[in-house]
DNA sequence: TCTGGGGTCCTATAGCCT
DNA sequence: TCTGAGGCTATAGGACCC
């Protein structure tokens, strides 16, 4: 890193919701730890997070729990309590307000900070976090360190868990170019199979192939955007707030649902919910979206555009029941979902 | 007995208007 | 009046993130 570049660090909890776990149950340290869906791997659900003992035995985030339990019988299943893991998320969030003001929160376990502006070293305010977090909540992080937020975020991925990597001018081609295109943010497994197929592979490889090449694979937007990343650029600023676009619930149903009376009492909880949800942020909702995921996975929407902002849970079921009404046929339903979007603020004038 | 839940953003398409 | 090009909006789907 040199002058007049800008210094953003992303700071990432290692395998956060199994640290929190532990800390409330210490025996649980050194043991394959397996959090997801309501911690019974009979049930339908997915992995959200893994300790690293189970993940030296396969099991990864977004698998299946019966998955995960075939791979590691011995791992330890637990429920999502996102209600604990949003309270020490706080206390994490405002361990980092103390080293920055423009801080970017990313997912409940990670953010970004811009150090620009400090006299100190970025590596040493990284030490220095890594401590505090550690002191006071007894949780080990990763932290990367370079001149934007796309090479920081992949340089806290490179020594996890309890890792500070620092990228600095000139690393790019030695340290960045080796990795695989799916530590880009942006490229998910859809993108990475075309990008295989093109033969690249690691993101030098992606770098080398011409920006009008790429735009014209992925079309102007993704493929310029591809191609800067995979030299490193990146001038995105931080996000330091923002206003929710939409609020949404949705469940799977243990067991697949024929009996439509069944799916339409549930979309009226949903509905509920979503209400409630708006109506403590402050916000009206102007569009009602409802999804149906069938028994072989096809996933549809219909919506519906209201003519004044709702936040009652009877507005937004009413809606709800008539984009419901215009979904074809009689599948066997999996799961079911009510989406609030065209958030007008309270107050205000809307967006 | 595969495949959660809560979001954001992008793109393709269709209809409407000028 | 007809036709076409472009712009805009609404809608639906899909990729991606944690």
């Amino acid at each position: 890193m040199d002058e007049g570049r800008r210094r953003i660090l992303h700071v990432d909890l290692d395998a956060f919701f199994a640290q929190v776990e532990m800390l409330r149950r210490p025996a649980l340290r050194g043991q394959p730890v397996v959090i997801g869906g309501v911690g019974d791997p009979t049930r339908r659900g997915v992995v959200s997070t893994a300790s690293y003992e189970a993940r030296r035995a396969g099991v990864r985030s977004g698998m299946p729990l019966r998955t995960a339990a075939r791979l590691c019988p011995e791992a330890v299943f637990l429920p999502v309590d996102f209600a604990a893991y949003r309270a020490m998320s706080a206390r994490f969030k405002a361990i980092l307000r103390e080293f920055s003001e423009v801080v970017e929160e990313g997912g409940i376990d990670e953010a970004f900070l811009d150090v620009s502006s400090s006299a100190r070293a970025p590596e040493e305010i990284a030490r220095e976090i890594r401590r505090r977090v550690r002191a006071d909540l007894g949780l080990t992080c990763s932290v990367g360190v370079a001149w934007n937020k796309l090479l920081a975020k992949i340089a806290s991925d490179m020594e996890k868990p309890d890792g500070l990597t620092v990228i600095r001018a000139g690393d790019v081609e030695a340290r960045v170019w080796p990795l695989g295109v799916r530590k880009l943010l942006g490229v998910g497994p859809k993108t990475e199979e075309r990008l295989h197929a093109m033969g690249v592979r690691t993101i030098g490889d992606l770098a080398r192939v011409p920006p009008g090449a790429l735009a014209g694979e992925f079309g102007p937007a993704h493929g310029a955007y591809l191609a800067r990343a995979a030299r490193g650029v990146d001038n995105s600023p931080l996000v330091t707030e923002w206003e929710p676009k939409s609020m949404s619930r949705e469940t799977t149903f243990e067991h697949d649902v024929a009996d439509r009376d069944v799916v339409r009492a549930t979309l009226r909880e949903l509905a509920e919910d979503v209400a409630a949800s708006l109506r403590k942020a402050g916000y009206r909702a102007r569009n009602v979206t409802v999804k149906l995921r069938y028994a072989d996975f096809e996933t549809h929407t219909r919506g519906t555009t209201l003519p004044a902002g709702v936040d009652s849970g009877e507005a937004i079921a009413e809606a709800a029941l008539r984009c419901l009404a215009r979904f074809p046929g009689a599948r066997d339903v999996r799961l079911v979902g009510v989406r609030a979007g065209r958030l007008e603020p309270l107050g205000g004038g809307g967006p």
